[in-house]
DNA sequence: AATGAATGAGACTTCATTCAT
DNA sequence: TATGAATGAAGTCTCATTCAT
């Protein structure tokens, strides 16, 4: 679903093949992953997988690209600009539609994620090229985000970038140990209902 | 995993390869790297990479291990033990003992820090094997801590395991995005401060 | 050998194919371009280039043979016959048309000609196949000239077969280092001359 | 014998590899010879013929470079200066040392000799890589030999530059077509005193 | 202890060719 | 007639590992 950006006449082979690709980079790992191997799994000969992406390389960027692509736009849109529009909505409403719309996101794709996760961290390469994205997609929104509910009075007064740092850390962690370390994990409600108590107050008793 | 630990009489030659390989395997990952470059860039034959470690799985175990033994028990020993004999101290006291405990000992030896997390990461049987092994290392002494704490009315009454999920969620988060993703990061006594306040408090305002 | 010969209706599609082969093949050779690069050059699917060429190895000879059959019964034809049959000819005369008859040929299909030469020199095979072919084209005809001229006591005296081998030597070289190593040259009146003038009384001071 | 102009210490299947590789490329040209072929006909392994060369390319550089680095500079020392220096020599002892000199070159590596003029003539980017190199080494020291052989008055009075064109088209002429196109072949003493003959006098019957 | 030549398995990739549409 | 997806054999090259010196 998240790969198919550019809905080109996709044949049925071309399917298999990044189906199996994108399974078989996220239990291994794309080094360790051979053309033999996926065109041996996808039913399909090596040339075929040539012909239809030039390079392994090309068979990674395609799958991992047009994710990227969609988490981040949809990010944006689906959740960001919604919510916010809410004029009820408080922080706390906030993070839960977040949540609760990424984890939704992920759990379709689990594997695709899986495989941008794991790759962004092994190649300083590839982490250099895509974390600059990062930071413009993310960035900006958040701000504007803590910003908002800053002046509601919601948020504590520091400097918006540390909050941002704060709920990156936590909010990457999240995802990364459930979905990556943690693989094959369905977030709870009582889970997400911690996370976000977390954010908002801590673990301290008051 | 259990192969390989007593640092015995390394040589010249020995000290080189393995500074190469964990400069190496940090930068581009283990399966990236070939011993014939190791090699190249240690000045030192090929054959001689093999004469020590026998294969090139057998180089990076020694590397791994040998640091995950080290950064368990010395958190353990050092850390807890230490800071929870202090009967005045506050878990505040002892986040920051942590967390700067922690910080130095990843400090001195970042690239190795990178090695481990990328991959385990990367691969799932690497991480199968060794998942087990830091649960049994760190739940069982942190469960301690959090209960001391508890004790003392200074933690929120929740499943001490629901704690312990978010702590680790954070603090690994922490690690992972300063020393792994932003590479080559000194960390700050504010950021530190930061940390434990959220950790405490979160981000609501009061 | 014998296939492929008559220039029967083309579609379009075939001229072009055949267009981009002849470019492609003098510009790389023959082995060095694949069936895919014609195909994307001349705007074509592979499958069109097999379905009217059987294999890459007819679509060369399809080039190369209908070029040779022309080239030298014309040559026999046109040059030969035509000239020998005026009574006042030198054997000046004779050289100067046929240098002339063959540059013009040459010239208006020059990528063929490069072709032809590149691949008689570059496969043994095909030399093999091509050279008795050759032998038995120019050399006969070749000795009825110089038997005509020698008789008319315009030519030294030594066994056809050493006049021939000079002449071969000299106008092969001629033509191969003009149209194939210099490429894209045009031979001037003047170079004519001198190469006529070369051939009939070396460049011995008199 | 001419390859070896850098005497590292080469291995000995390093020779084999070598001599197999020239005596294939120059039957079947360096594009339809693979490096499993070599490897099979040479006895060694496929990986030793990367071990050593690195590239299909530089294995065929490391023939070719070598021996055009011997073949003009030996050609201008051996060949120009110790005939030129004998005060009594004519232009036709110099031809005949000049072409002796050459051809007992080019016969001791008959196939080196076919390897460059196939690959020369098939591959344009080769060849404008090496025809500068050609004119460089050539152009400069045949112009002092016509030079010098004019002013004895034993050349005709046209511009060196003619000259120079005919003796290249001739002489290259008769080594590429003996060597390479009539493969296999020794000269004889007639051959070389017809070529001589040919070139000084033409020919006219006077 | 150290070397580096040698290897063979397997990696990625190219290619001529086939075939259903 | 034309297409282009699909193929499998073969091509170049990489790699961890071995072994004689």
């Amino acid at each position: 679903m998240a790969q198919a950006s550019k809905p080109k006449k996709q044949t049925v082979k071309q399917q298999r093949i990044v189906e199996t690709a994108i399974k078989m980079f996220a239990e291994k790992g794309y080094a360790n992953t051979s053309t033999a191997e996926i065109a041996k799994n996808a039913e399909v000969s090596e040339g075929t997988i040539f012909k239809h992406y030039g390079t392994k390389d090309h068979l990674l960027l395609s799958i991992i690209v047009p994710y990227l692509k969609e988490f981040f736009p949809s990010m944006a849109d689906e959740v960001f600009h919604e919510i916010m529009s809410e004029n009820v909505a408080t922080f706390e409403h906030f993070l839960h539609a977040l949540l609760r719309n990424r984890i939704q996101f992920i759990s379709e794709n689990k594997e695709i994620f899986q495989v941008v996760v794991k790759e962004i961290f092994y190649k300083d390469e590839l982490k250099n090229e895509l974390l600059p994205y990062f930071a413009e997609n993310i960035i900006i929104r958040i701000n504007k985000v803590i910003e908002f509910y800053k002046e509601r009075g919601e948020l504590i007064d520091i400097p918006n970038e540390r909050i941002q740092k704060m709920l990156f850390t936590f909010i990457g962690g999240f995802f990364v140990s459930r979905f990556v370390l943690l693989n094959n994990y369905t977030v709870s409600e009582v889970e997400i209902k911690d996370a976000i108590h977390f954010v908002l107050d801590g673990i301290r008793k008051r």
